[in-house]
DNA sequence: GAAGATTGTCATAATTATGTTACTTGCTAT
DNA sequence: ATAGCAAGTAACATAATTATGACAATCTTC
């Protein structure tokens, strides 16, 4: 099954965001452009089939909640909102004018690519159930949309940064991960955080894997470059 | 299929890492122009088609921050920041403007080389995930992304230097490779570092290859030039 | 708002890696 | 054969990296 790769629009006028979602994006495998404003955004939706947009709230000259209603009249393609501003009522704006989905800043890339999938998926033609969303690696599986870990000896009871880091090591299972590419997964482009942070995790995560009764030694530490999941 | 070389501007007026980083850009079959200041840089990158920007921090006049801030208005083509500074601080500076990644001195070449080639594959369509990163040769196989040396008798476990060291000579296998040149490609250009440290490392590598049920004398001994591993 | 869970940071301990030196062994050319 | 150089080896001190436990700050949930 040859699979055209979905087109996605991102509009943003911070460069440090577009680069990292994009850069999210297109390592999943998705067509990303890139645009700083409203008014070339929507020229290029015109000119453009998209199959979703990623638009922040704020914006220089039109904002994304005048983008996005613009747009409507254009194309049905989901829209997910970005915004530094976490409040309620910024969610409920954004959603009411047509808006599909909504996250605050600051986000993984693992958050961000669910988002979009999630939206994908729904716009062509409804749900699969049966596509589950779920990564198996060495008799550990972790479903996605559960956000549950769980094997042979029953669940692995994780915080959500543990699934998370489990989550992105297990995404790319028998290979090894740096702290940095884990801080950037599964916390986020901003990463303030310390590259120490992510051992502290690691090892939080090692023994509740241990507590369930599953091996720690799963999770790898390959010396000098991160850690890696055992294929 | 026929590629054309990616053309790469590398920015940075210490002669000794311009050089290095020249010379490992070259060997790796790269496009490589040089430069010692912003302005020019700049004037450059405009008349030309970058794919890749290496920028030192540490510019007199325009510095990197500066400059990479300009280019972004000309191209979307990746930039590697390179800093003696090592500070968190400095880190996320560099990649809030748009830059996308980051090297600290001092880096050895194959460091370099992994750098420059994933943010080149970033940028054109994202990655091929069956592409597996690895070298062969005399049944042992590297892994790059797993960060595993295997063969027949299954893996040999490497210190991070091993591994570098190994797989500096199974790069060249069948040619003999200078202790300079494993030096520059597996420490870094300012290896301060004896030559006979080589030896060192050589000793234990074989004997960790050894110890894993292969032949130690896939590391040659070529007496007056170097070592070799076998083709 | 209180109890509990989650998270990030730090100090310290444990482990492992690295570079150098001094010494031994082996090759090579006269 | 042997002096002289090149490489192999072992031991050691130091450096770097990771694991661990404790703590405070923050977020959740009731």
């Amino acid at each position: 099954m040859i699979e055209t790769p979905s087109r996605i629009l991102v509009v943003d006028d911070e460069p440090s965001i577009t680069e990292f979602v994009s850069y999210a994006l297109r390592k999943e495998g998705y067509d990303a452009d890139i645009v700083d404003n409203g008014e070339e955004a929507f020229a290029l939706a015109s000119a453009n089939n998209y199959d979703l947009f990623v638009l922040d709230i704020m914006l220089p000259g039109m904002d994304g909640y005048e983008l996005c209603r613009r747009l409507r009249s254009k194309t049905t393609a989901p829209v997910l909102f970005l915004s530094a501003r976490d409040t309620e009522l910024d969610k409920v704006v954004g959603l009411e004018i047509g808006g599909d989905d909504y996250l605050a800043k600051p986000f993984g890339v693992r958050e961000l690519i669910a988002r979009v999938r999630a939206l994908l998926r729904r716009g062509q033609g409804g749900e699969f159930p049966g596509a589950s969303n779920s990564i198996t690696a060495s008799g550990i599986t972790l479903d996605e949309d559960a956000h549950t870990a769980a094997g042979d000896h029953g669940e692995i009871d994780l915080t959500p940064r543990e699934f998370e880091l489990l989550a992105s090591l297990m995404k790319s299972a028998g290979k090894v991960v740096s702290r940095e590419d884990l801080l950037r997964d599964a916390w986020g482009w901003e990463y303030l955080t310390e590259t120490k942070t992510v051992d502290t995790h690691i090892k939080r995560l090692r023994d509740k894997i241990h507590a369930a009764g599953y091996d720690p030694g799963l999770v790898e530490t390959v010396r000098g470059y991160g850690y890696r999941f055992k294929a």
